[in-house]
DNA sequence: AACTTGCCTTGACTATTGTCAAATGTTAGA
DNA sequence: TCTAACATTTGACAATAGTCAAGGCAAGTT
């Protein structure tokens, strides 16, 4: 495959060019850049200019933001086919957080001029960015709500939940997708809190830990103790940010 | 002033709807009813079929999602000149929260096909949502990072802060915008936590609590205190979600 | 195998926030 | 004025999460 029609294959996984005219992709493909970046190098901070957005190819990228005196809040962390950058648009053209990779990575930079014209001059390019800002937003909203309701067991359990297959009946077995450590930010809890909290979801629930590994006869116990403190009732309908289409 | 001259100002109030044209206003203001709530009416509930979006014109409108078990999240209060439950464009036309009324208010209630019509036919209009939205996000972005970082004092700091003149020197005499309670739950604490919180922003500040209203010498201390808990600097830049216009 | 490194867990302790109950203020009516 | 209904504060205590320090474990290196 050329290396340009690994370039299209990336933008199509994204949800926002599911609809793109070829032209346009084209033009993206031709523009855009694949970069490697290794485990903690910074691919840019907060207030850079944004001069592109970026796909993830492979591997993850966390977005956090930092106060002066260090302490860090992780705004997502991010899987293969995600986009991220895009909305500094509308943000005076910088980034509003940091970027970090998590491990050997690659990503697709594409310059951010290439969307914005797209998205001023074509309508359904506009429409398709208002529904991908809203989906945007409803998992912020989410976000807030299982920070304020629910606890570290909860949070961490809510968050298992979302990895499983929801529809699927019986035993589960779920593979965590990074380090604890990191599982901890995302969550916004310390590793030691982690650490505890899971032990105790185990004593709640039943599931069986054994490393990055979770193993449960079936997703029911955990529904009942995590979704309690949700206001959506499970299965979740706002999964995942990416995969499920409209 | 007629009550289509009355609904007009109000239209104009919201800043989504500034550069639209006067046809446009004219369609939603003859659409556009007042509708009057009182205390602690709840407006509409989460799921409820979204055949309206909203505009405050006097008072205020707290926004909530709950759990089975009662607990509630507040998503955000809303004062005179913002809008609501336009998002649920985006959220297969259901409300994505409730919404109560804090106190006596009134607000103008306009039929959601229009917007949608407008959105989707003028690709101003289109353009002017995104960016209205890009602004919600930030919001929320700040909400989480807030949550995360800064502990309840902070909190109340923060939130003393953006009421407050930041370009003005000097002595500052704020009064808060609603109840104690009420705002407890908007900084998502208890009441109780709330009132010793503000008795350590006190004794940690020198600010000058009386009731309602809190008078300082200057923000200085304010800032010290409670921006070092937060990624941006002071003055805050995202300042107020509704006046400052771009 | 011994060592290094990084990740994860645990213990001991502290800080923060929540909970429940009671006391104190405040306000709008009766 | 008096009172009922709330709002706010305070006390006592419990639950939750953070901090700091010490081990344990696993993978890769030498």
């Amino acid at each position: 495959m050329s290396s340009t029609d690994q370039i299209i294959t990336v933008l199509k996984s994204e949800y926002l060019f599911k609809g793109c005219s070829d032209d346009f992709i084209g033009q993206m493909a031709a523009q855009g850049r694949i970069i490697s970046a290794n485990k903690g190098q910074v691919l840019f901070v907060s207030h850079d200019e944004a001069a592109y957005f970026y796909i993830v190819v492979s591997g993850w990228v966390k977005l956090f933001r930092e106060t002066l005196d260090g302490a860090q809040a992780v705004v997502d962390i991010l899987p293969a086919g995600h986009m991220f950058g895009e909305t500094s648009l509308f943000e005076n053209g910088e980034y509003p957080f940091s970027a970090e990779a998590t491990e050997s990575m690659k990503m697709l930079a594409v310059p951010m001029g290439l969307l914005q014209q797209e998205i001023e001059s074509n309508p359904k390019m506009a429409l398709a960015m208002l529904s991908a800002m809203a989906r945007y937003r409803k998992h912020q909203d989410r976000e807030i709500e299982h920070r304020t309701l629910q606890n570290a067991p909860q949070r961490i359990g809510c968050f298992l939940l979302r990895l499983a297959d929801q529809s699927h009946e019986g035993a589960v077995k779920i593979h965590l997708p990074y380090d604890k450590t990191l599982l901890a930010s995302r969550l916004g809890m310390q590793p030691e809190t982690f650490s505890r909290a899971l032990a105790k979801l185990k004593e709640k629930t039943g599931i069986k830990v054994n490393g990055a590994t979770i193993e449960m006869d079936s997703l029911d116990q955990l529904v009942r103790y995590s979704c309690a403190a949700c206001s959506s009732e499970f299965p979740c309908n706002d999964l995942p940010t990416c995969s499920k289409a409209e």
